[in-house]
RNA sequence: GGGGACGUAGCUCAGUUGGGAGAGCGCCGCACUCGCAUUGCGGAGGUCGGGAGUUCGAAUCUCCUCGUCUCCA
């Protein structure tokens, strides 16, 4: 069955590829390299750089169907969601690109021609906007012999686009349809699309963005020497469209969706059209970030999704859904789009573990939250209110993660109310919080120098895959980011040449360290970097002589650092693939460091390795050293590498050709970094530590070569040091240990038991006893002992105790070590009330340069000096004294 | 990037102003019982996440760090 929207992904890629253009594929939901951006929202964003002219296509026309999420910054359609039959925060967008090649005139003929022509849309519905002045725009519409009637001049608020505050930036044009007067939803006898007041009888269909102008810091607008187009088009819209149904919700596109819903919620008298929006459209973004690598977590992009999911359970929750259902609507989504897109299918086992993992969370929070909400409401209740405090309900929500929709709900329900204004205060005041926070990292204002460079027609060569040495020549050179000429000894530089053995930081892969050297010039480049494509920055110091523009040198790298670098860089392959044989096709890097020292590979796992787990991941990669496999990098074009299987990461960006690292049989990945002939010169890969980064993102550290052997000596000297102090051989260690542990224990244990106070013991207490002072009938038995620690010193004064108790005698024990200055006292249950022996120790340990205190029946302290113990002993015998502090 | 909460016995958690590490469940033993369940009695099990500091004394206060949960960006 051909659905509508299936022709209509068909008919995009056909219409525009015949016109030349070439069709790129999405690209990730993840943006590569630009931080600003926390997902794809637009079919532009792959080629941002390209319209910034920083980054060269081998074609100057393009056509996408891109993968977009809007749910955050400007475009923020998430609240939208559910009520809103035409908004969602996950949607595909098709586009067509011009490169400063074709401009506004075929661009509309180009959209007019495929609205009209190929999908047959009646050209009486459509409705074009242009910028109020736009007479180039305008020109080409009446061309294609759209009446006066149906071109509508726009302000700015509505028909100009920029990037950002600076930048690319441009008039647009755009098409609405028109669903008919029926569909009216602002009721205004003048309703219009010039209103642009969201009624729903217009229907946004597909945006031109004409990039015409550069906007300048200063205000002014300078117009671009290539002009570019950059056009969207929802295809959810499109759809609706197509079908003549004015609900993307209900066309062919979310039907399977929609039913699988329905069932779940199962026959219900209410209608629920919002909450099956809210699911179907959550369900969809799910499943296409979790496919891209995301995981439900506490940061960026991982809390994010899980926003959208625990918005869908909380939605699900509101229509009586309580069971598991998330997992089940990822599958619904890979079935439909299975054929578009594969690399769903390998992931579905995953997407459905991690979909139940985050659902059995939020019941956890869920019920935690109830827990504490009913609490608060038991408060509110003992105070005789009505009102659960602004206060009360964010911190259930910020701390707890408790929706605030919930209290509000449980709220209603025991006929209270919340405090709504001062949640929205205490939330403003966060917002406040973490915005004041922000740092603004300066923008490439270093890079934009380089870029500058590279638009200058200077490029770096890359000799450094078989080269560790080169003769090269000096093109640019920089001290403290201004261009100079030359530079003398002791400057610290950045230096371009035309042609180089250094490799710059990429793919985690560090930059060479090395030297560049001329007859009587050295510097010493202590790190690589890359700013913008094609130019390779060295930076580092003059160590001799003058370094200048134009001066022929040698560059040279630091062979033997390289060399443990590629041996990182090609166990990494070995240990990514190993980690996929045997955790799954999800187990995908995540983040990677290749250094000299050791390696650092992040991947997407949702628990912890078990012991056996890792080591078997160790030893496999071991096999594949000992096995020496060759390992070959060839270049060809991105579509035949996917062809052959090898692996792309997330995040990262690819031109049109590609180098492919494979290593024989074994592993096949996209990658630009140095490896290894063969991966028996790894020698030995150890991994030294698996800790979690994030929530479903798993760390290993380890080491190979140079790196492992310095790691086993380590170990090596260790052991040997611990079996001399030991007096024993490295293999009885862990014995003597254990034996040496468990008699410690036994030690302390007597320790604690008193039983080192010693063969003294029993004349200590009856000597103790016999002198006793008596004070109102209350027998004060007082004397320093020897040695113990607290512990000791407590378990005698409770033995004297309870020989007192043992006569029901009332009477009172202070103990004071005459070692340590450790003071106890305790007393008889007998003892009249008034007796507060935390008191006594008080006033005793002041009187001698310490203190203390405690409870009535048993206290403690001590003396800085544990040579007046005596001092305070006496002091503890005299009769006014003790009077003096019992009658205070 | 910025905030909040929590890490105590195998598990679930108490632990007041700093002053003797606890409960329930689970585990082991004994008793009752033909046996099991139940019950009673007894017992084992703890670097109070880790480190530093303040203090006579820290599970408790301060700082750092690790882990988990959570909100904002």
């Amino acid at each position: 069955m051909t659905t509508t929207w299936v022709q209509a992904i068909d008919e995009f890629p056909e219409s525009f590829g015949g016109r030349g253009h070439t069709i790129v594929p999405s690209s990730s939901l993840v943006p590569a390299s630009d931080p600003t951006l926390l997902f794809t929202n637009a079919g532009m964003v792959q080629f941002k750089e390209t319209f910034l002219g920083l980054e060269p296509r081998p074609y100057t026309r393009a056509a996408t169907l891109q993968k977009c999420m809007r749910v955050q910054g400007k475009h923020n359609d998430l609240e939208n969601v559910g009520p809103s039959p035409i908004h969602h925060t996950f949607f595909f967008m098709l586009g067509n690109f011009s490169f400063g090649d074709y401009f506004k005139g075929e661009a509309i003929a180009y959209a007019w021609e495929l609205m009209t022509r190929q999908y047959r849309v009646d050209p009486d519905r459509l409705v074009i906007t242009v910028l109020q002045g736009d007479q180039e725009a305008e020109l080409a519409w009446r061309k294609l012999s759209v009446p006066d009637s149906r071109i509508l001049r726009m302000t700015e608020k509505t028909n100009f686009w920029m990037m950002g505050d600076l930048g690319p930036c441009g008039p647009t044009s755009e098409l609405h349809f028109d669903w008919g007067p029926d569909h009216c939803s602002c009721g205004r006898p003048d309703c219009s699309v010039a209103l642009d007041n969201g009624c729903l009888r217009w229907l946004e269909a597909w945006n031109l963005v004409f990039m015409e102008f550069d906007q300048r810091a200063d205000g002014t607008r300078a117009r671009l020497p290539k002009p570019g187009v950059d056009t969207g088009m929802g295809l959810e819209r499109m759809t609706s469209i197509l079908e003549g149904v004015p609900d993307n919700y209900r066309t062919d596109l979310f039907a399977p969706l929609i039913t699988r819903v329905r069932s779940l919620m199962r026959p219900q008298e209410t209608n629920h059209t919002v909450v099956e929006r809210v699911l179907a459209d959550h369900g969809r973004a799910m499943t296409f970030l979790m496919a891209d690598g995301i995981v439900p977590g506490n940061e960026g992009r991982g809390y994010v999704l899980r926003m959208i999911m625990r918005r869908a359970m909380r939605f699900a929750r509101s229509a009586g859904l309580t069971q598991p259902f998330l997992g089940e609507l990822a599958g619904v989504v890979i079935d439909q789009m299975n054929a578009t897109y594969p690399e769903l299918e390998p992931q579905r086992r995953f997407l459905a573990e991690a979909a139940r993992a985050e659902e059995e969370r939020f019941a956890q929070t869920l019920s935690n939250g109830l827990e504490r909400l009913e609490e608060i409401i038991a408060g509110v209740r003992a105070r005789g209110g009505q009102m659960i405090s602004g206060d009360d309900a964010f911190r259930l929500y910020d701390t707890y993660g408790f929706p605030v929709e919930m209290t509000r709900d449980v709220a209603r329900e025991q006929g209270l109310t919340i405090d709504e204004a001062g949640f929205t205060a205490a939330m403003a005041s966060q917002r406040e919080r973490a915005r004041a926070a922000q740092t603004f990292t300066a923008t490439g204002a270093s890079d934009q120098r380089f870029a500058a460079l590279s638009n200058e027609g200077i490029a770096t060569e890359f000799v450094g895959y078989r080269k560790v040495r080169s003769r090269a020549k000096v093109v640019a050179l920089f001290v403290d980011g201004r261009h100079v000429d030359e530079a003398p000894a002791g400057s610290e530089v950045e230096v371009v040449l035309d042609r180089t053995p250094f490799y710059a930081e990429a793919g985690g892969q560090v930059g060479d360290t090395g030297r560049l050297r001329a007859s009587r010039v050295e510097v010493e480049v202590l790190d690589t970097r890359r700013p913008t494509s094609g130019v390779t920055v060295h930076r580092g110091r003059v160590t001799r002589g003058r370094i200048r523009e134009g001066l022929p040198v040698t560059a040279e790298i630091d062979a033997d650092r390289r060399e443990d670098i590629m041996r990182n860089h090609t166990a990494t392959h070995l240990l990514h693939r190993a980690l996929q044989e045997l955790l799954g096709e999800h187990a995908r890097q995540a983040g990677s460091l290749v250094a000299p020292d050791r390696l650092r590979f992040d991947f997407v796992h949702l628990s912890p390795l078990t012991d056996e787990q890792g080591e078997t991941i160790e030893r496999r990669v071991n096999e594949k050293v000992l096995e020496d496999l060759p390992v070959q990098t060839r270049s060809m074009s991105y579509d035949e590498a996917s062809k052959l299987g090898a692996m792309a990461l997330f995040g990262e960006k690819y031109g049109e050709r590609v180098r492919v690292v494979s290593i024989d049989g074994y592993s096949r990945e996209l990658c630009g970094g140095t490896h290894l002939k063969r991966t028996g010169q790894i020698g030995l890969f150890k991994v030294t530590s698996e800790t979690g980064v994030a929530a479903g993102v798993r760390r290993i550290e380890a080491v190979t070569g140079r790196g492992a052997y310095a790691l086993l000596r380590t170990y090596e000297s260790t052991l040997r040091q611990l079996a001399e102090q030991l007096r024993a051989s490295p293999d009885e260690v862990p014995e003597r240990v254990r034996r040496l542990a468990e008699r410690i224990r036994d030690l302390e244990r007597q320790v604690r038991s008193g039983t080192v106070a010693g063969d003294g013991r029993e004349e200590i207490i009856s000597r103790a006893v016999e002198n006793a002072v008596d004070v109102n009938g209350t027998r004060f038995v007082v004397t320093d002992v020897p040695a113990g620690g607290a512990d000791a010193i407590r378990s005698l004064a409770d033995q004297i105790r309870d020989r007192l108790d043992q006569r029901g005698q009332p009477g009172v024990v202070v103990l004071v070590s005459a070692a340590t200055g450790q003071v106890v006292a305790t007393r008889t249950r007998k003892t009249p009330t008034e007796v507060d022996v935390g008191r006594l120790v008080r006033a005793l340990t002041e009187a001698f340069g310490g203190s203390g205190g405690g409870r009535p029946e048993f206290a403690q302290g001590g003396l800085k000096d544990g040579g007046r113990a005596r001092e305070l002993v006496t002091k503890a015998r005299d009769r006014t004294f003790l009077k003096e502090v019992l009658r205070s």
